[in-house]
DNA sequence: TCGTTTACGTA
DNA sequence: CGTACGTAAACGAT
C-alpha cells in the first residue's frame, strides 16, 4: 500500500449545527427531559458522513466562544443583525462538545476570535506540516482560504446533507475569480449576514469587473477617479465601507491555537463516554452508527453485546449453597415465573460470576437458596415490587431488596416515558447489550436457562452504574421510602377490597334506564337520533343545526365538553343542552361502575395495583382498574363508594385523610406567618385567611367570600392565574386581579416562596421535595412561551404535590410497621394521594384509629401540625363522613 | 388493530 | 391562561 498524503478536516462547528439546527424539525429531536437534540443529532449525521466520504486522518471541530471578537470591537454593529441564538440551540452546543469527545474529536476555541480565523490558521499550517485539508464551513468568507491543498466543503442551500465542493477550480467556475479574491469582491457587494454593507448599486457583476482589473479593493481606490458614472461616485462617497469590510472579512492565519495540526491526529472513540452521552441524548440508532463505522475492529466485533457476561454456570445444591456463602457483594437476581404461578428458575449474578437455578418448589433442595432468598442478604433486581408478588405466589419470600433497577431509572428521571424504566431498554442503551428474550414463536415463551444468570448480571451491571449517578437525596428517596414501601404496596395489592356486587348493580340498572330516557329526550329536542358519546357528531348538531355560537377551539373542532355546555345554556338556552349533559354524567356513572363489576374477582374482592413509577411528582398511580378516580362529589356516586366494602371476616372500614395538605406544606416551606398562623390558630382555614383579607373577624366572613378565598388558595399550589380565577368563580378579570392582590399582601411569603421555587429550580434544572425526591424541568429556559409558562406553573406546583407524596408514603410505611409489630389483624387497603383506606379486625378499631393518627400526624415535621381526620363506619362512604 | 383525540373521574 | 393521574369511546389510519 502506498503512502496517502495525511488529510485535515476542519469544521466551523457552531456553523455546522446551526444548519442542521434548522433543517431538523425541532419537535421531533426532544429527549425525555426536554433537551432538543436536533443540532446534535443532525451535525453528527454530517459528521459522520464527512468522515466516510473524506476519511480524514486529522480532525478538529472549532466553535465561537461568543459572538463577540476582535472584529465587534472594531466595528460594533458586526453580525449586528442577526437575532438572538434561540435557547434551544444554544443548549445544544455543550452537549454536542460532549458528544464529539467521546468520539475522540478535538474541538477548539480562542476568546477573541471566531471560528472562521481558526479554520483560516489550520488551512494555513495543516500545507505547511504536509497536509491536505478539508475546511466545511458554511461561511461564505471561507472561500478565501481554498487553494490546490484546501477544499471548502459548503452546505448548499438545499440542507445539511448535501455538500458544495469549492476547489479553485469550482471557485473560478461560480465567482469568475481566483479564491484569494474572495474577499475583495465581498467587500464591495456587502454581507448581509455580517452586516456589511457594501457600496451602493454595486453587485456581484461590477464587483468582479473591478476586481478583475485591479486586483484588490486596495488597488481599485488608489484609481477610483477612473470609475464613470453614479457607481463610481458611490465608490469614491462610500470608499471607507470597502476598507472597513476588506478588514473584517480578512480571515486571520496566524492565530495561536496551542496545537499543532499533527496532533489533530484522530482519537479512538471512548465507548463509555460515547454511551453515556447518547444515553443522555436518547441517541439509539445513532451510537451503532458511531460504533459501527468510528469504532475499531475490535470494537465492532463487541458490538452485539458490547460488555462481556461472564459465563453462566449451572448451580444446585451444594454448589449453589457454597456459591451464595461466597457472594459476600450485592447479589443481582433474576426470576423466571413458569406461567402457572410457579417459578421456573432463578438467575444470580455478582459483578464477576453469574450462575442460574432450575427450580423445583417442594423439593427440599432448594432450601438453603430459599432461605436466602428472604434473608437480609443483599440483593439487587428489577421491579423488585414484581419479584415479591411472584415470590409471594409460589409461596416464596423476599428480604434485602437494597436496590430496584427500575425504581432507581424513574427517580433518576421520573419525567422519561415508562419504556424507558424497563430492563431491556436500560441494558441495551446503557449497556449496550441485549436482554435475552425469549423467541417469540415459541408455544410457552421462556428464556433458555443459562440466559437467567446472564439477565441477572445486567441488572447487576445497571445497579453498578446507577446508584452512584443518583444524588444523595434521590438516595435516601430510594433506600427509607420507595424500597420499604414495596412489601407494602404488595400487601395492599394482594388484599384488595371487597365489593357489594348488588349495590353496584342497581345504580348500574338505574344510570342505564335514565341515561336512556335521557337520550331519548334529546333526540326528541333536534328531531333525530345522534350518537351522543361522539363530540364529532354532537358538533353538528350543536353549531349547525342548531347554530349556537362556537365554543372554545379544539384540535379537531369546538369542544363539547362540560363546561363549554354550560357556557353555552346560560347564552343560548336549550333543552337539549340540559339532557346531554344529563346523559353525559349517568353514561359516565354506569361506565365506572361497569368497569368496577368486571373487576370484582371470584372472592367479590377488586385488586388494583399501584405503579409506584407512574407520576413525575412521587405520587403513586393505580390502575386495572383506577381505585385512584372513584366518584365522590354527587348523591350517586357516593352510592358507589359505599359498593366499597370490609371483608365478611371484618369489624368495619376506616378512612383517614389529610386535610388540607398541600396548604401546609406551603406554609411550611414558605414561612410565611400569617400562613401558619392561620394553621395553628384551630380556626378554619378559609375563614381565618378571609377575614385577614376582607379585614373583618372570622365569624364574619361571609360565604361568598369564604368561596373566593378557598378558590384562590387551593388555586395558588398550581399556579392560577388571574385568568384562571376570573374564569372559575365567574368573576371578571380586574375583581380576580384585586383578590389576587389583597390575598399577596396579607400572605407574601407565599408569593415570594412560589416565585422562589421557579427561580431556583431555573439555576438547578430540577425542584426538589422536602425528602429529597428531584424532579427536573429544561422547559424553565425554552424560548417557547407555552413550553415555558407551563413548566414554570409545573415547577412550582412539584415541591409540594411530591412532598405531599413523599409524607403520605412514609406514612404507610409506618403505619405497616405498627401494624405487623403490634400484631393487629386490619389491614391497609387504599391509597388515594391524601387518603388511606383500611379494613378493621374486630376489637381494633380504637388501637387502629389511634395509630393511624399518631403516624399520619408524625410522618413529617413541619412548622404546622398535619391534621388527619379520621371515620368509622361500613362501608368507604360511610366512613368518610 | 392501532394510536390519537376528546372527555371526565379523582387528589 | 391550574398541577398530577387512568380509562373509555370515537375516529381515522393501517
Amino acid at each position: 500500500m502506498s503512502e496517502t498524503k495525511p488529510t485535515l478536516m476542519v469544521i466551523d462547528g457552531h456553523s455546522l449545527a446551526f444548519r442542521a439546527f434548522f433543517a431538523l424539525p425541532l419537535e421531533n429531536f426532544v429527549n425525555s427531559e426536554g433537551q432538543h437534540t436536533n443540532a446534535i443529532h443532525g451535525f453528527l449525521s454530517m459528521l459522520l458522513k464527512l468522515l466516510q466520504d473524506h476519511k480524514p486522518t486529522h480532525l478538529a471541530v472549532a466553535f465561537d466562544i461568543s459572538r463577540f471578537s476582535f472584529r465587534t470591537r472594531e466595528y460594533a454593529e458586526y453580525k449586528g443583525t442577526r437575532d438572538e441564538t434561540p435557547k434551544e440551540f444554544k443548549g445544544q452546543i455543550p452537549l454536542l462538545e460532549e458528544a464529539l469527545h467521546a468520539m475522540g474529536v478535538r474541538t477548539l476555541s480562542k476568546e477573541d476570535y471566531e471560528a472562521d480565523d481558526i479554520l483560516a490558521t489550520l488551512s494555513v499550517e495543516g500545507p505547511k506540516a504536509g497536509m491536505d485539508v478539508f475546511v466545511v464551513s458554511g461561511d461564505r468568507d471561507t472561500i478565501q482560504l481554498v487553494n490546490d491543498e484546501v477544499t471548502l466543503l459548503y452546505p448548499s442551500v438545499r440542507g445539511v446533507s448535501e455538500l458544495k465542493h469549492y476547489t479553485p477550480e469550482a471557485v473560478r467556475e461560480r465567482y469568475g475569480i481566483e479564491p484569494e479574491q474572495y474577499p475583495e469582491i465581498a467587500a464591495l457587494v456587502g454581507e448581509t449576514s455580517d452586516n456589511l454593507v457594501g457600496i451602493d448599486k454595486v453587485g456581484e457583476k461590477t464587483a468582479v469587473k473591478w476586481i478583475k482589473e485591479y486586483g484588490t479593493v486596495a488597488n481599485l481606490l488608489e484609481h477610483a477617479d477612473e470609475i464613470k458614472g453614479v457607481v463610481g461616485n458611490n465608490l469614491r462617497e462610500q470608499r471607507e465601507r470597502a476598507e472597513r469590510n476588506r478588514r473584517l472579512n480578512k480571515l486571520l492565519t496566524d492565530v495561536d491555537l496551542g496545537v499543532q495540526p499533527t496532533e489533530l491526529l484522530r482519537a479512538p472513540v471512548d465507548e463509555a463516554k460515547l454511551r453515556d452521552v447518547f444515553q443522555r441524548l436518547q441517541f439509539r440508532t445513532l451510537l451503532d452508527r458511531v460504533l459501527k463505522q468510528e469504532g475499531s475492529g475490535e470494537q465492532v466485533a463487541a458490538l452485539e453485546p458490547s460488555i462481556q457476561a461472564p459465563a453462566v454456570q449451572k448451580l444446585v445444591d451444594e454448589e449453589l449453597d457454597l456459591w451464595l456463602e461466597r457472594a459476600d457483594d450485592t447479589v443481582a437476581v433474576s426470576i423466571a415465573p413458569d406461567g402457572l404461578g410457579g417459578i421456573a428458575g432463578f438467575g444470580v449474578a455478582t459483578s464477576g460470576a453469574s450462575a442460574y437455578v432450575p427450580y423445583k418448589a417442594g423439593t427440599g433442595d432448594y432450601d438453603g437458596f430459599v432461605q436466602w432468598l428472604a434473608s437480609d442478604a443483599p440483593k439487587a433486581l428489577h421491579d423488585v415490587k414484581l419479584a415479591i408478588k411472584t415470590l409471594d405466589r409460589a409461596g416464596l419470600a423476599l428480604g434485602g431488596a437494597v436496590h430496584d433497577t427500575r425504581v432507581a431509572a424513574w427517580l433518576a428521571t421520573p419525567t422519561a416515558p415508562p419504556k424507558t424504566f424497563e430492563l431491556d431498554w436500560q441494558t441495551e442503551a446503557l449497556l449496550g447489550a441485549p436482554l435475552p428474550a425469549p423467541d417469540p414463536n415459541q408455544l410457552v415463551p421462556e428464556i433458555a436457562p443459562e440466559e437467567l444468570g446472564t439477565v441477572a448480571w445486567l441488572t447487576g451491571e445497571l445497579a453498578r452504574s446507577q446508584r452512584p449517578r443518583l444524588d444523595e437525596g434521590t438516595q435516601g428517596v430510594l433506600d427509607d421510602i420507595e424500597l420499604p414501601l414495596m412489601p407494602v404496596l404488595c400487601r395492599m395489592e394482594r388484599q384488595g377490597v371487597a365489593m357489594d356486587r348488588e349495590v353496584l348493580q342497581r345504580i348500574h340498572d338505574t344510570m342505564r334506564e335514565q341515561a336512556a330516557g335521557h337520550a331519548e329526550a334529546a333526540f326528541a329536542e333536534i328531531g333525530h337520533e345522534v350518537n351522543l358519546g361522539s363530540p364529532k357528531q354532537l358538533q353538528a348538531v350543536l353549531f349547525d343545526e342548531l347554530d349556537m355560537p362556537k365554543t372554545r377551539a379544539t384540535k379537531t373542532g369546538y369542544s363539547t365538553d362540560a363546561q363549554a355546555l354550560a357556557d353555552l345554556q346560560a347564552t343560548n338556552p336549550h333543552p337539549f343542552l340540559g339532557l346531554l349533559l344529563q346523559h353525559r354524567e349517568t353514561t359516565k356513572l354506569a361506565q365506572i361502575i361497569e368497569t368496577l363489576l368486571k373487576a370484582i374477582q371470584e372472592d367479590g374482592r377488586i385488586r388494583t395495583r399501584y405503579d409506584q413509577t407512574g407520576s413525575a411528582s412521587g405520587r403513586l398511580s393505580s390502575n386495572d382498574p383506577n381505585l385512584q378516580n372513584i366518584p365522590v362529589r354527587t348523591e350517586v356516586s357516593r352510592e358507589i363508594r359505599s359498593a366499597f366494602v370490609h371483608g365478611a371476616e371484618f369489624e368495619t372500614m376506616l378512612t383517614a385523610d389529610y386535610s388540607q395538605i398541600e396548604m401546609r406544606i406551603m406554609a411550611h416551606l414558605s414561612g410565611d406567618e400569617g400562613l401558619i398562623e392561620a394553621f395553628n390558630s384551630g380556626e378554619d382555614l378559609h375563614r381565618f385567611v378571609g377575614s385577614r383579607i376582607f379585614g373583618v373577624a372570622p365569624d364574619e366572613v361571609t360565604a361568598l367570600q369564604r368561596v373566593k378565598v378557598k378558590a384562590m388558595s387551593y388555586g395558588l399550589a398550581y399556579g392560577l392565574s388571574a385568568f384562571g380565577l376570573s374564569k372559575q368563580l365567574r368573576i371578571t378579570q380586574a375583581e380576580a386581579k384585586t383578590l389576587m392582590l389583597e390575598y399577596f399582601e396579607r400572605f407574601g411569603g407565599i408569593r415570594d416562596y412560589l416565585r422562589g421555587v421557579v427561580m431556583q429550580a431555573k439555576d438547578d434544572g430540577y425542584t426538589t421535595t422536602i425528602f429529597g425526591r428531584r424532579r427536573p424541568f429544561p422547559d424553565l429556559s425554552s424560548s417557547n412561551r407555552v413550553l415555558r409558562e407551563n413548566a414554570e406553573r409545573a415547577a412550582l406546583n412539584s415541591p409540594i404535590q411530591g412532598s405531599a407524596a413523599d409524607i403520605i408514603k412514609r406514612a404507610m410505611l409506618a403505619i405497616d410497621r405498627r401494624i405487623v409489630d403490634e400484631g393487629l389483624g386490619s389491614r391497609m387497603l387504599l391509597q388515594v394521594h391524601d387518603e388511606l383506606v383500611f379494613e378493621v379486625a374486630t376489637g381494633e378499631r380504637e388501637a387502629l384509629e389511634a395509630i393511624v393518627r399518631q403516624e399520619m400526624g408524625g410522618a413529617a415535621e413541619l412548622s404546622v401540625p398535619l391534621d388527619v381526620q379520621v371515620g368509622v363506619g361500613p362501608n368507604w362512604d360511610a366512613a368518610a363522613h
